[in-house]
DNA sequence: CCAAAAGATTAACTCGGTCAATCTTTTGCC
DNA sequence: GGCAAAAGATTGACCGAGTTAATCTTTTGG
């Protein structure tokens, strides 16, 4: 049963995000205190922080989601990892999933552009990247192969990533970025080699 | 000419850095408080931070003389990248550089234990690593091509410095691991396609 | 409808880091 | 050699992130 308790809960998490996105946005990451925010969601800074363990996850819970994703992907198949990788990239571009940088959305451009120009939150997005890495290493067998492929795979999604979300911050619409994308896509996932073996 | 001012700044400089790295090693990175330190090198808190930029610094200066190096290294040479880097952490591996992992010295061991198992400095040596990732980069050129060769020979680096480390603090020395680590480089940097043209 | 538990609040605290003001040392000049 | 001014070092006071313990409010199961 969904108790009043519960959406109270999740209307001050609603709240405290909404109102940390906004005054991030308009006053710049390190001008607004977690002190401003927990006022703005008519709350205490304590309350705050049992709902965000940091202030920088006030920002990154959402890409926060998507932690452990390449490596949940490569587990449910049989396939080889690169072949179910380079797939899935290409159908995040077509369905311009936020994180392969081709969604045009104003509010989605700025919320990376506030990502990636944070030195707190670009940190720390580099961080889920790094567990993103050892879990895939470890799903490919932890091997050095497996360590080596991990690494290349992720660093090759995010490059992409990030280039395509340069090209729409400099003006460009997801649908004029959409073929230098793929294009690139292809070259970078063709620069891989594939795993031999995926036993430990 | 080499000043009484000189001198005295360089040995408040070692005597924290000294002072910080025992302290850390004896009782744990987030059991010392800046405060301490200061105490044990007789200056203040804000006179520290005149010297580090933060509490993190306090260790991880020694590796940041080390930032730029890949980039300073290709750009000094016309030979292709990927061999001029091979080479490098080759003769790296035979003059036992910390760097390479294969240094297995107490306090070299101790040193980077304290910095792999400390979350805050891991997460400074990533950035380390991104800075140098950046640069490399544009020595290759700045091209997609650029981009992902230097992510690939950076995690490379990074990974096979970390599994030597590995082995040498469950016990191996340098000796013993010399054959795996010259074996495992060989492998990893044979799965690493050249750059086609290092030109823009 | 009530007792117990879950959650929110507040005040006070710790720690990393900064700043304005003060004090010391070096150096350029006579 | 001595002195004034500039350069640099030092410090106490402060700010913001994050935590803790005690108190208070609200919800919910019986």
């Amino acid at each position: 049963m969904t108790g009043l308790r519960e959406r109270k809960k999740q209307q001050t998490y609603d709240a405290l995000s909404e109102a940390a996105i906004a005054l991030f946005l308009k006053h710049g990451y390190d001008e607004v205190t977690v002190n401003d925010i927990a006022a703005a969601a008519d709350v205490s800074k304590p309350t705050l922080f049992k709902y965000f363990a940091s202030k920088e996850d006030l920002v990154m819970h959402r890409i926060l989601d998507h932690l452990g994703e390449p490596a949940r992907i490569v587990a449910a198949t049989t396939a080889p990892p690169v072949d179910v990788l380079r797939e899935h990239f290409f159908q995040g571009l077509a369905a311009r999933e936020p994180t392969t940088g081709l969604n045009d959305h104003p509010q989605v451009l700025a919320y990376y552009k506030l990502v990636f120009t944070t030195p707190a939150l670009a940190t720390r997005l580099r961080e889920f990247a790094d567990d993103d890495e050892k879990t895939l290493s470890d799903v490919l067998g932890g091997s050095l192969a497996a360590e080596l492929l991990a690494a290349q795979l992720l660093s090759t999604r995010r490059i992409l990533a990030y280039r395509n979300w340069l090209a729409l911050s400099t003006g460009r619409t997801a649908a004029q970025r959409f073929p230098a994308a793929t294009a690139e896509a292809d070259e970078a996932f063709a620069r891989i080699q594939p795993l031999r073996s995926r036993l430990h």
